[in-house]
DNA sequence: TTCTCTACTGTGAACGCTCACAGAGCAGCG
DNA sequence: CGCTGCTCTGTGAGCGTTCACAGTAGAGAA
C-alpha cells in the first residue's frame, strides 16, 4: 500500500499520476472520469485499475474552476428559527434532499437566513455562483430572497407554491386543497356537523388552499360557512392552542376541527383536554402533515400525509434538470388520509 | 451599473479586472483580500473601491485549488434518521453551527449517514479533502466513521465525549454528571425519596454520566440504590413511555423520576397520565436538555438546560483552531437547572 | 489504391487564484 | 556614504482539471 495514511495528510494523487500509472494521457483519464465516451475498453480498464490502485479522487476545485459549475446546491431556509426548531417536517425534508443529492454525488450546503444581515450574506454567496442552484423552503409570500435569486437567474426550486412570484419559478408541493377535502369529508362522514378549522397563515399557499378545501366540502354538504368556526394560526403549536381556545369560546357546540398542521393540532389537543372535551368523543380532530407530531400526539392524530420523500426527490430532480438547462417546472403530488384515534 | 444582471448569468469579474480597475497588480488585490498586510492605505482604498464598483466576489474554487483548503466544513450525523426526525436538539445544534461558521464565511455541508453505503460514500468524500474538517454528531460508542476519520488525520470535533476513541479527538460537551446531580438534588429537595431514573443508552457518555450523577446524589443523601428504580432508554419518546411503565410496575411507590432527555420525559409524562398519576403531585418529573419538548410538555418540564448555543460555537471554534494547526482540545460547559411545573 | 469517415489518443492552453521571489523606495544607523 | 532592514509592489509559476484541437490508425467505400 503506497497510500498508507497514518496520521498526517499527504498529498493526494492527481490525474497525472493516474495517467502515468495507466500508461495513458491525462485526456484519456479525464474522459473515463466523465462518462467514458470515445475511450477504448482496454484503456478504460487500465485507467480504472490505476484509479483503484492509487486511491485517486477527483479534485473538485480544479474541475469547478474550469467547468464553472460548483457541483453543489444550497438548501435555503428563510423561516424564523423557532419554526425550524419546532417542526420536524424540516428534518424530513432535509434528510430527503441530502439523500437524493447524494445519489448524484452532490453535497448540500445548509443556509439558514434568520436575520436581515444573514439574508444579504447568503444572497451574495449564492449569486456569486458558489452553488449551482437552490432548494428553497420559505412559505411566506413576498419573500425578497426568492425574488432576488430568481432575478439573478439562479436555478431555484421552492417547496410549496411561492405566492406572488412570477410563474417562472419551479416548485414542488403536495395537493393541499385535495388533502383538506379528504380530511373534512372524513369528519363529516363521522356524522360531525359543526366542524371548525384552524388554518395556516393566510399569506402562505398551504394556509389558503387548505382553508379552500374545507370550505368546498362544507358547501358540497349543504352546510353554511360559520365565521365563528374559522380561526387562523401560524403553524406553531402555541398558535394551535390559542386557536382552539378561540373556537371553543366562539362556537362551544363544535364537534370536530380540522387543523392545518400536526403541530398546531398538538396544541389543539392540549387546549381541548384542558377544557374537558374528550377526543374524539366530544370533538374529533384532524391534522395535516403526518409528521412525528401526529404519532406522538395522544390520542394519535388522524391526519393528511404529505409525501415528503417524493417531495424532496422531486425537488432535487427538478432543480438538477434546471441546472442542466431545462425550463422551470411545477409538480403537484397527491396526499393520503391516515386514520388514527383522534377522528 | 455595468454589472446589471437581468436574467441570465454572465461572466463574473476576476481579480484581474479589479486590479486593472484599481490600477494595481493582481498581487496587491490578493493581499487586500487576505488580511491587507503589506498594503499601503491608498492602494487598499483603491482596491476596495474597485471591488465595490465591479461587484467582485472571490472565486473559491480557484483559491482552494492553490491553498489546498476547501474553506468548508462537514456536519456529519451518524444517528439513525428517526432520532434526527424526532429530536429538536439537532436543529438547534445545526442552526448554531451554521451561524458560527457564517461568521467566518464558511459554508456547512450537511452529511447524514444512515445506511452503510452512505457511511462509505461520506468517508470517501471527507478523506478526499473536500472539507477542511468535520463536526461530528454521533453519540454511540465504537462508531467506525469517527475512528476512520481520526486515522486519516481529518480535523474532527465531536458533540459529546466519544466513548472508546483515543484521547486525541476533540469534543465539546455539557457537564452531564453535574447537571444530573443538580436535578436529582432538586427532586430530593422537594422531599421525594423514591426517585426513579430513565437513563440514556449506556454506550453513550450522556447515558453513563447522567446515571452516575443520579447515583452520586442518592449516595450523598444516604439513600441506597434500588435497581427497580433504574431503567434505561434510547432517548426516544417511545422508550421513555416504555421505561415509565416498567418503573411503575417494579416500584409503584416511586414519587419522582429523573429522565435523561426531554423527549423521553414526554413519553414518561404520557405513561404517568395514562396510569392515573398526577404530575407533580404524585410523581415529580425532571428532564434533560431544555429543548422544545420541555416547553411543549404539559405540565411544563423541569429540566437541565444544555447550553446549545455555546456548544455549537465552541465546536466551531475548536474545529477551526484545529484546521489552523492547533492540537485537539476538549471543552466542558456548565449546565443550568430550569424549573417548570413538573417538579 | 486512395479517399473519407469514425474511433480513439495526446497536447497545449486555459480557468482564477495564491505564493515565492525579486526589486524598488525609504529610513535609520554606524 | 554604504549598509541593513523595513514596507510595499509587480511578476512568473503553478495548483489539477477540462476542453478544443490536431493527429493517428483502421475500416469501409469509391
Amino acid at each position: 500500500m503506497t497510500m498508507s495514511n497514518t496520521g498526517g495528510r499527504r498529498k493526494p494523487p492527481t490525474i497525472h499520476d493516474v495517467a502515468r500509472e495507466a500508461g495513458v494521457s491525462r485526456g484519456t483519464v479525464s474522459r473515463v472520469l466523465n462518462g467514458g465516451h470515445y475511450v477504448s475498453p482496454s484503456a478504460a480498464e487500465a485507467v480504472n485499475a490505476a484509479i483503484r490502485r492509487t486511491g485517486y479522487v477527483v479534485n473538485r476545485h480544479a474541475r469547478s474552476l474550469i467547468t464553472g459549475r460548483s457541483d453543489s446546491v444550497g438548501f435555503l431556509l428563510t423561516e424564523p428559527q423557532e419554526r425550524f426548531f419546532e417542526d420536524p417536517n424540516f428534518n424530513v425534508l432535509l434528510r430527503g434532499c441530502t439523500q437524493a443529492l447524494a445519489a448524484h454525488d452532490i453535497p448540500l450546503l445548509l443556509m439558514i437566513a434568520g436575520t436581515q444581515a444573514e439574508r444579504r450574506r447568503i444572497v451574495r454567496y449564492i449569486t456569486a455562483g458558489h452553488v449551482d442552484g437552490v432548494l428553497l423552503v420559505s412559505s411566506h409570500s413576498g419573500d425578497p430572497v426568492a425574488e432576488e435569486l430568481r432575478a439573478a437567474g439562479v436555478p431555484l426550486v421552492a417547496c410549496g407554491k411561492p405566492i406572488g412570484l412570477g410563474s417562472k419559478v419551479s416548485y414542488v408541493a403536495a395537493d393541499d386543497r385535495d388533502g383538506a377535502r379528504d380530511l373534512v369529508r372524513h369528519l363529516l362522514g363521522l356524522g360531525r356537523r359543526r366542524v371548525g378549522v384552524v388554518t395556516g397563515p393566510l399569506d402562505t399557499p398551504g394556509g389558503v388552499e387548505r382553508l379552500a378545501g374545507y370550505k368546498e366540502v362544507l358547501a358540497e354538504a349543504g352546510l353554511g360557512i360559520d365565521e365563528r368556526l374559522i380561526v387562523s394560526g401560524d403553524y406553531s403549536r402555541a398558535s394551535g392552542e390559542a386557536g382552539a381556545e378561540r373556537l371553543l369560546a366562539g362556537a362551544p357546540d363544535m364537534d370536530a376541527v380540522f387543523v392545518a398542521s400536526d403541530l398546531m393540532a398538538q396544541g389543539v389537543l392540549a387546549a381541548l383536554h384542558r377544557a374537558g372535551r374528550r377526543v374524539p368523543q366530544d370533538v374529533a380532530v384532524g391534522g395535516f402533515d403526518d409528521s412525528q407530531a401526529a404519532v406522538a400526539a395522544s390520542p394519535g392524530l388522524t391526519t393528511i400525509r404529505q409525501p415528503w420523500d417524493r417531495i424532496s426527490s422531486e425537488m432535487v430532480r427538478v432543480l438538477l434538470a434546471q441546472v442542466g438547462g431545462e425550463d422551470p417546472a411545477t409538480v403537484i403530488l397527491p396526499t393520503e388520509l391516515v386514520k388514527r384515534e383522534s377522528a
